[in-house]
DNA sequence: GCACTCACG
DNA sequence: ACGTACGTGAGTGCG
């Protein structure tokens, strides 16, 4: 039986093109456009098995329908350059490919297909149209599906005549008086002034067509019956304007729509032109030209999945030796708090869904036993969050070896969407619903019946299974393999162990420190109202802004995009002006410790343990940093002394025990002395000098008992400036100077630290060239912006490019530390344990005993993790709580 | 759900 | 000329 696909080419590209991140090639010329279409494409292809397949295309800019109404498709937005070079590439991409593509003067893509599916109908071929106009739901039939494409390109909702009655309760024909009543903006329609979808179908389902509205206006009254009278005209011509025209005159037969398979000898190449490399190693294609592997298209996979109960348990104890992968669905931001659904489990052949309370029942024993043997390898996706989850449940894990979720953040940390449903999509593998449409979103979440739950479970582990090899093949082509076996997984189960073990917080202490912060809050609150003459929201910047610029008329320093500013620069500009502004800066500090810092964490502290434990995420920072949630406890506050207090109540959790914190000494100064080369800061390192006296020395021209204090500072920022990507309007803001006397200082520094010029030149080019830096352990980002027409897009990429491999590096160094303090841990049998990594800073307990080696130990692992031009630094300090280990 | 503000490295 | 310093998470107000 023949199948046919007829595509709206302009439409989808559009579509992709607005939905894709910017994606570019080496060259610089962006392909995000032509990447979504062809996931799409391929998409379709695999889940439709088409016989017949071909794009549509409009042609020409005047249609036919400008005969009729000159201002049709009026209005438009010009089709944005970025997206029009990229119909060359997509045309040359389908050629490639082995797919056929139609465009004919003076009709639009619509007409084309329109005119095909009323000929497959006369036939009795099956059609299949793709679009996201629901202009095309009128084409709908017997025989014609429309494929509605949404959210992007990255869904799909297939209509025929029954969903259309279902959806709008009209016929497919009806669809076009539907539009000459609405209109369309997109399209310059008008339509009737007022009338909406919800006025257009009321009218529709009592009419039956414009032509009966507009001839029945006697049976309409009110200011409906004036707005229809007065734009009969108008419906009549927008429903015209809205008919798919399905005459046109096609010279081109059926057979030139035939669609056997990817063109084998040229689809490689082609889409290697285009540097889509995933989809090459998807389709096992060969990029030389020389027929690889036929690209099949891949059925998706019939789910027989086994739901367990307790007596089925023996049956997947048989076969545990067997498993391949494994999912456990967890429900909650938060895995420390978690819900668990259920475990499933794949082997070559078959899977099981087992339920979370047959998981915990007796029987499920050799379950729970093979889930804590850490010498069964596992897969799976997000396996440190699976880990948390169960180990609340009483359920030990252990035996990660590999994490499709980490995988996919070494791949690419930028990507958005990391859920094992949208790699399945990025990959190309079988479809894989998407969690929130199985489960729904916040409130509605609801665990769908047990069929639906374990065969979703069921791809879910057949998703990790394909993505597995796929994900190794492209690691290793990357080299990222040690970073990922060696580095990523390893610490994937340390940080887990640091959350469980969580770090003991003094109730009582924070509870005394938030009824001192809370009188001095209530003290400021009044005075500043007394000053003010009137009460306010003070947590409201909108009436803050109301009050100092409008009643006490003070300058206006910045505007926000809504208002005045009122941020903590503004007002310390203020500050001289009026007494108030003091009080209020005074004020923010303490109502900040006291919401986030005292209540915030009050409200973490488990009543399970007495502790807080934190998350850390591995996938978060794009340039491999960790991040920290629920609490974060990487913000906690130390710059100014009210707040530093509160490290008062971070304490042991064994009495006698200390908190011993060590941090590394200007790490990313010292990664960039190594990584630029510069002599003269490599000099710097190896003489463990103060840096920013060093700098200013060198910057100034003077010698160290020259340098002021101001002019330690200016070194200073400028030091950070570099590390950040230097720019001399952002060292201008600053340091409050112009932005020529920031140029000449960054020229100045640039002068003497000639290496570090030279670093920042050559990766910015290779940037360019790349399209990505790397860190030294070779982490990757990369930077789509980095050949932009806009400056600002391209000079944001570009100091992206500088700082990096920098703060980058430094990240790869104090994980490897973690990994390597971890394991002297373990071997030395000591009973220390890592509790916190503070990017630089690494925070552990300790037993009296052990002070006297951790002193040692620690500091020499971090300063030794990584071998490097510099002499890494690693400075430690311990105490009673984690304020005293400064 | 976004804007603003502010805590950290 | 353009106008942001790099990387994060959390609390509050407001539509």
């Amino acid at each position: 039986m023949d199948k046919l696909i007829l595509i709206d080419g302009n439409n989808i590209i559009y579509r992709a093109f607005f939905a894709m991140p910017p994606l570019t090639n080496a060259s610089g010329q962006q392909t995000n456009a032509v990447y979504g279409f062809t996931t799409m494409l391929l998409r379709l292809i695999e889940e439709h098995k088409p016989t017949h397949m071909m794009v549509a295309f409009d042609a020409g800019k005047e249609t036919f329908r400008h005969a009729d109404f000159q201002e049709y498709k009026g209005g438009r937005q010009k089709t944005p350059p970025e997206l029009s070079g990229q119909f060359p590439l997509l045309k040359e991409l389908l050629k490639g490919l082995g797919v056929s593509q139609f465009e004919i003067g003076g009709y639009e893509a619509d007409d084309i297909i329109g005119t095909i599916t009323r000929q497959a109908d006369e036939a009795g071929r099956k059609v299949m149209v793709v679009s996201g106009d629901k202009d095309m739901l009128q084409l709908a039939s017997e025989h014609t599906t429309i494929a509605m494409v949404r959210k992007g390109v990255t869904e799909i909702e297939y209509y025929g005549p029954e969903q259309i009655k279902e959806r709008y309760n009209l016929t497919p024909d009806q669809i076009i008086d539907l539009k000459g009543l609405m209109g369309d903006a997109s399209d310059n329609i008008p339509g009737v002034p007022g009338v909406g979808e919800k006025t257009a179908l009321k009218l529709l389902h009592e009419f039956g067509s414009v032509e009966a509205v507009v001839s029945r206006t006697d049976e309409l009254k009110g200011k409906m019956k004036e707005k229809i009278e007065e734009h009969a005209d108008s419906a009549i011509l927008s429903k015209k304007l809205a008919t798919i025209f399905r005459e046109v005159p096609l010279e081109q037969s059926l057979d030139e729509m035939a669609f056997t398979g990817l063109n084998e000898e040229t689809a490689g190449p082609a889409l290697a032109k285009l540097e889509f490399k995933s989809l090459i190693e998807r389709l096992n294609l060969s990029t030389s030209g020389a027929a690889g592997d036929a690209a099949e298209s891949k059925p998706q996979a019939k789910i027989d999945v086994t739901l367990v109960d307790a007596t089925g348990i023996a049956e997947v104890a048989d076969h545990l030796a067997q498993v391949t992968v494994l999912h456990v669905e967890t429900h909650g931001d938060n895995p420390h708090h978690a819900d668990v659904i259920g475990l499933a489990l794949a082997t070559e052949e078959r899977q099981y869904f087992i339920p979370f309370d047959v998981l915990k029942s007796e029987e499920a024993e050799p379950v729970r036993a093979w889930l804590a043997d850490s010498e069964i390898p596992k897969r799976g996706y997000d396996l440190h969050r699976i880990d948390l989850a169960l180990h609340w449940q009483d359920i030990a894990f252990a035996g990660a070896a590999f994490d499709v979720h980490l995988a996919a953040y070494l791949l690419d940390p930028t990507e958005s969407n990391q859920t094992l449903s949208g790699l399945a999509s990025k990959y190309g593998l079988a479809y894989l619903q998407a969690d929130e449409d199985v489960f729904g979103k916040g409130a509605k979440y609801k665990v769908p019946e047990v069929e639906k739950l374990s065969e979703h479970m069921a791809r879910k582990c057949l998703a990790v299974s394909e993505l597995v090899p796929v994900q190794e093949k492209e690691l290793a082509a990357n080299g990222m393999l040690p970073l990922f076996h060696d580095l990523e997984m390893p610490l994937s189960r340390i940080l887990a162990d640091m959350e469980k073990q969580g770090i003991a917080v003094n109730a009582e202490d924070l509870k005394e420190l938030g009824r001192e912060f809370e009188g001095q809050i209530e003290k400021l609150v009044q005075e500043i109202y007394e000053i003010a003459g009137t009460e306010f929201n003070l947590n409201s910047p909108k009436q803050l802004g109301e009050i100092l610029f409008v009643k006490l008329e003070l300058p206006v320093i910045k505007k926000t995009k809504t208002g005045y500013s009122t941020d903590a620069e503004v007002l310390e500009k203020l500050a001289p002006y009026h007494d108030i502004v003091r009080l209020i800066l005074q004020y923010r500090t303490l109502a900040k410790l006291q919401s986030t810092y005292v209540e915030g964490l009050l409200k973490e502290i488990s009543s399970v343990t007495g502790k807080v434990h934190t998350y850390y995420r591995q996938t978060i920072a794009a340039t491999g940093r960790l991040s920290s949630q629920y609490p974060n406890l990487q913000n906690i506050p130390i710059r100014l002394e009210e707040g530093r207090k509160l490290r008062k109540v971070f304490v042991p959790s064994e009495p006698g025990w200390s908190i011993l914190a060590a941090d590394y000494s200007q790490i990313e100064l010292r990664v960039l002395a190594h990584i630029s080369d510069d002599e003269r800061l490599k000099e710097a390192f190896v003489h463990d000098m103060d840096i920013h006296t060093k700098t200013a020395m060198d910057v100034f021209g003077v010698g160290m008992d020259e340098v002021d204090s101001n002019m330690r500072r200016s070194a200073k920022a400028v030091n950070f400036g570099i590390v950040y990507g230097i720019s001399d309007y952002g060292l201008s803001q600053n340091l409050n100077i112009t932005r020529k006397e920031a140029a000449a200082f960054i020229d100045q520094y640039f002068e003497v630290f000639q290496g570090v010029r030279r670093y920042m030149d050559v990766i910015v080019k290779q940037a360019k060239q790349d399209g990505y830096v790397k860190t030294l352990l070779e982490r990757r980002r990369y930077l789509p912006e980095i050949n932009a027409s806009n400056f600002n897009l391209r000079s944001f990429a570009e100091r992206t490019a500088m700082n990096t491999p920098i703060q980058g590096t430094a990240a790869d160094i104090i994980k490897l530390a973690m990994v390597q303090m971890d394991k002297a841990l373990h071997e030395r049998q000591l009973k220390s344990r890592m509790l916190l990594q503070v990017h630089d800073e690494l925070v552990f307990e300790v037993p009296e005993d052990e002070l006297e080696v951790m002193k040692e130990l620690v500091p020499d692992v971090m300063s030794q993790a990584l071998k490097l031009s510099v002499p890494l630094k690693s400075e430690v300090s311990y105490g009673e709580n984690w304020y005293e280990a400064k």
